[in-house]
DNA sequence: ACAATAGTGTCTATTAGACATTATGTG
DNA sequence: CACATAATGTCTAATAGACACTATTGT
């Protein structure tokens, strides 16, 4: 195509471009993401971030890409996700100058365990290959400063949940306990959750909460804060 | 070398990869982006954002690549950059399947006329080539954003300036007047400006304004908000 | 009935906005 | 000295946190 007239001359033909992908989610108070073990070279059998080429025959974009690889690779359809950032540079994949485009995907806690992968808490991770350790780090930041004033967090629970549950999770992403009047105060100001008529969850002998949801049309997207959530 | 073999199999041989650069200041109240004139096709003669292919013999990254451009086609030292994004698919460029790494580019308002491109009104702009349009929505998006929490306007300011001056930047971000007394709690709070001794600017017929300057140190990076700066 | 957590009402503390007052330069 | 804007003090309003109290389940 026209493409490769133009770009050789420019010193910008052999160039890799990829997608890699944090796939993030919070069990049991922890939050926990997504590793493969590489199939190839380099770093075959090494633990790392889901992620692959760009494929422009296939992709409409680079999005799309990451959405192939979690669809192939984990099975995993619909999950939330955004991009994060590039990473480029001559050193941080060893096949040479690359591209790679990161996202992060947030999903509920699986109930079966992913048929590939494994699933590491993400303060007791491996060392990783390529730049991932990097890639990581910028993720965690983006999702917990995000958790602080969106409903972002929201992704990382099912259908229905109970305020006190979305809590925890609030609580286990900024790190800090949050008051409970406080918080309920700000999920109304959010917008986002209905009441399920008639619906509770008990996990004791004690009252049972009521269960919440994503209003409809609020499935996608996130609500924002006009201030953050405070810890306390 | 390694990289083409690999690659080729994969699909992802022929892939253009840019970046384009959102340059902002701030004049008279106006936030005002610079476009350059295509010299080449696709577009030549056009008005487009300030961009180029990544140079894998070169650039260490994209945003040396982007620091390149900046230096190369305008003379450009050191402003203030950072990451916004990266747009990609088949259709965005003519030449075929592109990525382009996009940042934005901030400087105090230019003392001379640079003596290429042209600085425009972000309210009043032509079309744009490419997916140009889209990507200064998303990066006056990022600013206007991050004015609301962080110290990044500083980068829109000389080397001093005084309060009222500032607090006229973060109105024209924001869209809003900010009530003084709260925005000078709000500087105070940030803890990245220090009053220059002595050094005091009049524009009238009343009492000068305190200069400000940036603390040492704290020249580059963001000072940040624990609440946003609200209007009124 | 009791234990335990859900959920609410309300008081106090903190933060933001309004407005008055003082400060300090120019014409 | 009048005027205009800078800068600050202080009162009021809005928002957040603490804490007590009521609600509702399982055992």
């Amino acid at each position: 195509m026209l493409a490769s007239v133009n770009a050789s001359k420019n010193s910008a033909a052999s160039l890799i471009c990829t997608v890699d992908v944090v796939l993030l989610t919070l069990r049991e108070r922890q939050l926990e993401l997504l590793l493969l073990q590489r199939e190839r070279e380099p770093f075959a059998g090494a633990w790392a971030l889901p992620g692959g080429y760009v494929h422009p025959q296939e992709d409409q974009d680079c999005e799309d890409a990451a959405r192939r690889v979690l669809q192939h690779k984990l099975g995993l359809a619909s999950p939330y996700l955004e991009q994060l950032a590039s990473f480029s540079g001559p050193a941080r994949d060893p096949r040479g100058w690359s591209v790679s485009v990161a996202y992060v995907a947030l999903v509920p806690p699986p109930s079966g365990p992913l048929p590939l992968g494994q699933w590491r808490a993400v303060d007791r991770l491996p060392q990783l290959p390529f730049d991932h350790g990097r890639i990581v780090a910028t993720a965690l930041e983006r999702v917990r400063n995000k958790s602080q004033y969106s409903s972002l967090p929201l992704h990382l629970c099912g259908e229905a949940f109970t305020l006190p549950e979305l809590q925890a999770v609030y609580e286990t992403l900024m790190g800090e306990p949050i008051n409970p009047v406080s918080f309920r105060r700000k999920m109304d100001e959010l917008g986002t959750l209905e009441p399920i008529p008639g619906a509770k969850r008990a996990d004791g002998p004690h009252r049972p909460a009521q269960l919440f949801r994503r209003k409809a049309g609020r499935e996608q997207g996130l609500g924002l804060l006009g201030r953050v959530i405070n810890s306390g």
